[in-house]
DNA sequence: CTCATGCAGGTAAACGTTTACCTATCCATC
DNA sequence: GATGGATAGGTAAACGTTTACCTGCATGAG
């Protein structure tokens, strides 16, 4: 049986409030003689408070919960380390959920966290469109990031990326290497972080005075299976000298999908990335990318949201990354 | 304010009691008519049952914590996710925990998870050997994976890996394709994953009668920067036409030094890695490595685990995987 | 001497569940 | 008419904290 505040009170010869309270170093009341004894007796009982009675009674936890749709993707690895030490440098811990982008996943995920009652949720970027009425009823402070969700009263922050330009800074990179067959390959074709995507695309293409083939789009998924079956898809219908990959995972799909057919990269193909995952410059053919900074996107996540709890009247924080281009030797 | 169960039982015009058991369908002596009636107001409140008060008064909270060093290396991830999906499955959850190989951050996850009530908690292959006295004090059932840890009342099961047999092949695997001076690569060298896998390496040579040159040696660390800096140490330090690296992350990281220095992989100089990763094949250069079937793994993790909460008397299972060679492109 | 104030600490309710045990009614049986 | 066993449900304590409010006591001012 752990100790509880009830043995150390005993054995202090006070109340468990006065332990409480000096626990908490909430009480100026207190003797020091008082405030030893029950320092003492904690290191020599060995005393934890329980995290449980704690936030039944206090309605707060300072646990964050982080629902990512696919944690294989080293994108949200990142990501979720990131936000895992910004919080426990708050003093929050995370629990991390991951959805595998299934809505009833990811519903199943959210009463779960909120029956633990964690004290916010990060809802990091899915194609996912979230069941508005589910966040509104459970109520509990929400930070989105990369990804659309209603505009509710819960809504602590939005931490976005610029999608748009950084498909544009893609797309612009190839065309000004020369290349004029460009495939586009991103995630889900209904969500706005493809559609936004795809709108830099076009415009790079626009301003170079360039048509878009639609035969050089595919959209499916952000994985590096999608990016293997979505190049094959392409080889088999169309020609191209370059891609557009929306995420690295598809670029190492894609890249894997060209050797087998015996192309060069970059010789015979150059390939874009988005993402500047770690393990980017690791491929041994190192992933020309657009870097995201996902540290600092998980530490905004996290800083809002805590920002957020101390004082939830405070002004809303819409951040925009500008993210930038990372040339190694893919392109 | 969430509905809770008082709410229910006031609208039903019955006890919180007859609720509870309604709720976890635990008393037979409870009219079609009342059950009908509870069940119909939680769907119409929306009633979701809060676990904290629950876990207070049943001393269960089934989730299960897991501890790993280092979720940036693509192994624990996918560790990780399996073990997840595994306690999904059957109805547990979980909450990670990343230590950085970092005693005091192991030592605060620890009390974090006791601390919140987990039902058990899983320790990953890590460098640490943990604190003995806390884990018995906290007592909560522990599964141990390729890990040293004390052979406490609460260790429920140990899963390991053959190590000794795994770096025996990938040693073997170069010796029998011709290669007579192999640098051997690792983690901590004071770890007996790391000594114990350097073993079968020193077998390999010994059946080969060949010399271990211990120069060729560098243990450190499991993750791609070690790998990164010992192969640079390696290369200025002596010479040698393959490498045995004891993790995918080292062989991602000496691949990369390799071509820094403009060694071809894998002609000028093999490498071989360990674990399997789902990169492995999606490197430009496909790895060849060792399977460690890490789903496998997370999955029997979360059994042993389960099978003991649901019964501790039952005999504690210790699983020896044994590894096998897949072969791809760098060796 | 009274009264206010500062200090040190105690009391008990509350958080939302679960559960051991109690009660009341009904009906059949001896 | 007493006994007993289903059946249906209620009572209240308990889990380990926190916290609003209360109680004494000492001191100093008026």
């Amino acid at each position: 049986m752990a100790t509880t505040i009830k043995d150390i009170a005993r054995q202090a010869g006070v109340s468990t409030a006065t332990v409480s309270k000096v626990l908490n170093r909430k009480d100026p009341f207190i003797s020091e003689e008082t405030r030893e004894k029950i320092w003492s007796l904690v290191k020599e009982l060995d005393y934890t408070p329980n995290s449980i009675a704690r936030s039944l009674i206090t309605r707060s936890s300072r646990v964050i919960g982080i629902i990512v749709p696919d944690i294989l993707n080293a994108y949200f690895t990142e990501l979720v380390r990131a936000c895992d030490l910004a919080a426990r440098e708050r003093g929050y811990s995370t629990i991390l959920c991951n959805s595998d982008s299934d809505p009833e996943k990811e519903t199943s995920h959210l009463t779960f966290l909120a029956s633990h009652g964690v004290d916010g949720i990060v809802l990091a970027a899915s194609d996912l469109i979230p069941d508005a009425g589910l966040l509104q009823r459970l109520g509990i402070p929400l930070v989105s990031m990369d990804r659309e969700v209603p505009d509710l009263d819960c809504l602590a922050a939005r931490i976005d990326t610029d999608y748009e330009t950084g498909a544009y800074l893609s797309a612009s990179h190839l065309i000004g290497n020369g290349h004029r067959r460009i495939a586009f390959v991103s995630g889900n074709p209904l969500a706005s972080n493809t559609r936004i995507r795809r709108a830099g695309f076009e415009r790079a293409h626009r301003e170079a005075g360039l048509p878009v083939d639609q035969d050089l789009i595919e959209c499916g998924a952000f994985n590096h299976r999608f990016g293997l079956m979505a190049t094959r898809t392409l080889l088999d219908r169309t020609r191209f000298t370059a891609m557009c990959c929306m995420s690295d995972m598809l670029a190492m799909g894609a890249t894997v999908a060209l050797r087998e057919r015996g192309l060069n990269v970059p010789e015979d193909c150059a390939v874009m990335g988005f993402d500047n995952i770690y393990i980017a410059p690791l491929l041994v053919r190192p992933l020309s990318t657009i870097e995201r900074r996902i540290t600092e996107a998980g530490q905004l996540a996290i800083g809002a949201m805590i920002d957020f709890l101390d004082d939830p009247t405070r002004p809303r924080r819409t951040v925009l990354m500008e993210p930038t281009v990372i040339l190694r030797e893919t392109t």
